[in-house]
DNA sequence: TCGGACATAGCATCTTTATGCTATTGTGAG
DNA sequence: CTCACAATAGCATAAAGATGCTATGTCCGA
């Protein structure tokens, strides 16, 4: 039987979640309380929640900070954050101090169960809000202003997949010397004078 | 009305899409090809779709290129991937490269579905599997097994700093001698034989 | 039509990196 | 007490990279 945690302080979605998860008979809702103060005090071996639905906007400890302690204290147990918020900055906060998944509060409560059902296939639940703040992330559009010619960027592409000139000169179908002339005019845009400069600023999307 | 494309090389998927997309009275597939250079080849302004699910293993031209040039050429036009990949490395090409969302072809046809109405409200649809990816990639994994001793990541940090060999020396205070010793056996460890490699790997989190 | 950016290419030179060896010392597991 | 391994260091050599010059051709905007 799967062990739930919630940490909830909305106390009609705090019942509601309770009830119908609690109803399905694969689980068993061992701990439901409204701040991770409360949680710690009466988590035991016995009733710690393989995953736990834990709010960010809580009374005292703030769902953010309790995550860190949950995860450093139990680092196997699987934390969903239940959130109004679609604020980048607190999205990231939680993905970076260890949740498996990230809901908004409207998600409906089958969504919900459904989500725990993909946290235990080793999945992470993410609301296609959440998801889109995540993409765009990943994908900033400001290339705009880049330096570098078209010509330069395939360069560099060359470079940050670890190829030599000699192997980029084969791509491009070009000459060695001409690989080492684009780079000499890359290094002056990007003002660095190494490869590996140059391939630290790509991955930090700075080109 | 909603116009679709579609970019998928398995021809029952295809159909499948095709008919069941077709159906709904929201939206019009204007487009359904089996690569890249097709869907250019036929695209026009008025046929141009509003959203595309392209897939990625594709005859010619490989999705992920695919998507560069769509982006490129019809910035507001939103592509979402339809790949049977779930490999990091493949994913982020995708989510950098201006997918607005990434389903694994296991989805039920009613989820992709779906997921063009959740692009079409601004949001990202995501596989599970791939939510978590990207978790991973945000949330500094318990990394116990680095095959690197404490003073090879020292080494590392100084590589990826974009410094070289001699700067490295100076900042630990060794010889030369001793820095290409460490790099000779972090290139063993990692399986990699350059800079570069190390640095790329480094930024994507494998260490 | 003139200057500038881009892409191409060559030559020369010096530095850095990559990799082949060997060798000493300290430390912790068995 | 060995044995493994991390950390240190040296020597030697070949390959790759960085950078100094020059030069041709295109294309675009002033």
């Amino acid at each position: 039987m799967l062990k739930l945690g919630i940490i909830e302080d909305d106390l009609e979605l705090k019942e509601l979640l309770e009830m119908y998860l609690g109803m399905q008979n694969e689980y068993e809702c061992t701990i439901s309380v409204d701040s991770v103060e409360k949680f710690l005090k009466i988590v035991t071996n016995e009733n710690k929640p393989d995953i736990i639905l834990s709010d960010i906007g809580l009374p005292g400890m703030s769902g953010i900070e309790g995550l860190k302690i949950l995860k450093e204290k139990f680092p196997d147990t699987e934390v969903v954050m239940l959130s109004v918020h679609d604020d980048s900055q607190i999205v990231f906060d939680a993905l970076c101090n260890g949740a498996s998944g990230y809901l908004l509060k409207n998600t409906p409560i089958e969504k919900i169960k459904e989500s725990i059902d993909i946290v235990q296939r080793g999945g992470s639940p993410m609301s296609p809000n959440i998801a889109r703040r995540v993409i765009d992330f990943f994908n900033p559009r400001k290339k705009l202003d880049s330096p570098l010619s078209p010509r330069e960027k395939e360069i560099v592409e060359g470079l940050v997949d670890g190829l030599s000139y000699k192997m980029i000169a084969d791509k491009l179908s070009i000459s060695l010397d001409t690989v080492r002339q684009h780079i000499r005019n890359i290094y002056r845009k990007l003002n660095v004078n190494s490869k590996a400069e140059v391939i630290a600023k790509s991955y930090r999307g700075e080109i």
